[in-house]
RNA sequence: GGCCCCAUCGUCUAGCGGUUAGGACAUCGGCCUCUCACGCCGGUAACGCGGGUUCAAUUCCCGCUGGGGUCGCCA
């Protein structure tokens, strides 16, 4: 049987950083045995559900490359995939556990329960409320206004086997009876999962460990449905530099922040599936060795912490391997970035000469649309600091020999251009590092770049030499 | 507090009874060099504690300690 899987986000805001990961060990799965890997929107949550949300999360799913085979946009067999248009399942699933006396309706109020909450908590702050069970013999009047709470067995336990953590067993009484449906008529989580899981013939839900423990509530409604069960696997957490729960606080946790710092979608899976997985010391995968070589038997069960500068490690590697990146990719990818910069329509020839110079010192797409700006403005932006240092009266005379010198190369190459240089300083009893920071300055505006001649030769004769010329200029007034 | 779970360098991790405890990031030196990077070489740095089991425990078991999750008409 090949596996189905899903990725069931609740749209209240950006695919978070945490929740991609989640994703993304779904999605290999799915991958890597040839089964199915569906998206399903978990909307029952009129207040806080938009769509905009949705349209944000599908954005930052597509941009890492993790499509889906059912669901929004694509439709399946076993629409619709958002949960607020599945309302008729869940009340006749309910019903049935009704009717059954498995589950029973609750006249209680929220208000009347928060004061008994709260009431509790003056007495004692770490005391946990549980629902007392009140309505659970009361006589039945469907027409006022009620929830649906499940009848949680009062003895025995719950167990399952977790792929990752192995037999879980919890006992029934640590249990309450929960909430299934609200006043509002709209399921709950734990009920609109089991029934969609079941009906999606979901047959692995892996999520955060934060979910470990409605895993037995689960497991009790779909024991209670007589249904078989799916499979499980929590991953371990993704925590704060201080060990707790990931917040915008401490760092970016959204997808799209990564998007905008100029990370690669590989980039940033690469990062995520090294967090709670191994594989021996391989630090960096391509996507297809990824799919070819993920399993659950390694992923690890203890938490870990977010670390940002190994995650813009392991994305700066990405961005600098060519065999993990095409040229046409990265170039691809920097135009906006460019043009965010008010480069409008970078060339493609250029950018092509240009990017295989900067791609390894630029550690993000942002640095690298930095980098390239100056091949892109005919009098670039000067650093009034490399001016002041590099472009000095002293070096006037011999910029402007160099100049010359190069005017008489006939092929336009980083190698002619270097074997010219190096003849011209020779001439001058020069060094290279004599003159190099100067023309580095004239032609880039900037102390730093790639090497010189390579610049030159990107550059082209004519740029090349005007550049040194209003350079020339600078360092003589 | 109840319930559940976890425990190797600062961080991510390898290790699945016998290793000089390995790699990566970070950090600190150095090399390379026309700048900045990249790259290369090297250093500092870990098995939480206490009991068992065993000829032998980082590894298996128990306890402790520490950490995390959860206890909603959120998901």
């Amino acid at each position: 049987m090949k596996p189905r899987l899903r990725f069931a986000p609740s749209p209240s805001g950006y695919l978070h950083i945490g929740g991609a990961r989640t994703a993304l060990f779904n999605w290999l799965w799915a991958r890597s045995q040839g089964g199915t890997f569906v998206l399903r929107v978990e909307d029952t949550d009129q207040e806080r559900s938009s769509l905009d949300s949705v349209r944000a999360i599908l954005d930052a799913l597509k941009w890492l490359g993790l499509d889906w085979d059912e669901g929004p946009e694509v439709g399946g067999p076993f629409g619709s995939y958002f949960q607020s248009e599945r309302k008729a399942l869940y009340r006749e699933s309910v019903e049935r556990l009704i009717r059954e006396g498995k589950a029973y309706r609750c006249y209680c109020t929220k208000e009347e329960l928060d004061r008994a909450r709260e009431a509790l908590k003056q007495q004692n702050p770490k005391a946990a409320f549980v629902y007392p069970g009140t309505c659970r013999d009361r006589h039945d009047e469907p027409a006022l206004p009620h929830v649906v709470r499940f009848k949680t067995p009062r003895d025995g336990s719950t167990d399952f086997v977790d792929k990752v953590f192995g037999a879980i067993s919890t006992p029934n009484h640590a249990q309450q009876d929960f909430v299934l449906v609200r006043t509002d008529g709209y399921p709950l989580y734990n009920l609109a999962a089991v029934v969609d899981d079941h009906a999606m013939e979901i047959s692995l839900v892996a999520r955060g460990r934060d979910h470990i423990g409605n895993t037995p509530q689960q497991v009790l409604l779909y024991n209670a449905f007589g249904w078989k069960a799916p499979e499980f696997a929590h991953l371990p957490m993704m925590l704060n530099a201080k060990g707790e729960k990931l917040s915008k606080r401490h760092a970016s946790v959204s997808v799209q922040d990564y998007r905008e710092r100029g990370f690669s979608p590989m980039g940033v899976l690469n990062y995520l599936v090294r967090f709670g997985w191994s594989f021996g010391d391989q630090e960096i995968f391509a996507r297809s060795e990824l799919i070819r070589v993920f399993d659950w038997e390694r992923v690890n069960k203890s938490d870990g912490k977010f670390d940002e500068k190994k995650f813009a490690d392991v994305a700066f590697e990405h961005l600098k391997r060519d065999d993990l990146t095409s040229l046409d990719e990265y170039v691809d990818w920097v135009r906006p970035f460019l043009t965010a910069r008010g480069i409008e329509n970078p060339s493609n020839e250029l950018l092509h000469a240009a990017v295989p110079g900067i791609r390894e010192r630029a550690r993000t797409l942002v640095d690298a649309a930095s980098d390239l700006e100056f091949y892109f403005r005919a009098t670039p932006e000067m650093d009034d600091k490399a001016r002041q240092k590099f472009l000095t009266a002293e070096s006037a005379p011999r910029l402007k020999s160099l100049s010359s010198a190069l005017a008489e190369v006939t092929s336009w190459t980083a190698s002619t251009l270097e074997e010219a240089g190096k003849r011209f300083a020779e001439r001058e009893g020069l060094e290279l590092k004599h003159f190099a920071q100067a023309a580095r300055v004239a032609l880039t505006g900037r102390s730093a770049s790639p090497p010189l001649f390579d610049v030159m030769a990107v550059l082209g004769r004519e740029q090349t030499l005007a550049r040194l010329a209003r350079g020339i200029e600078l360092a003589g007034a």
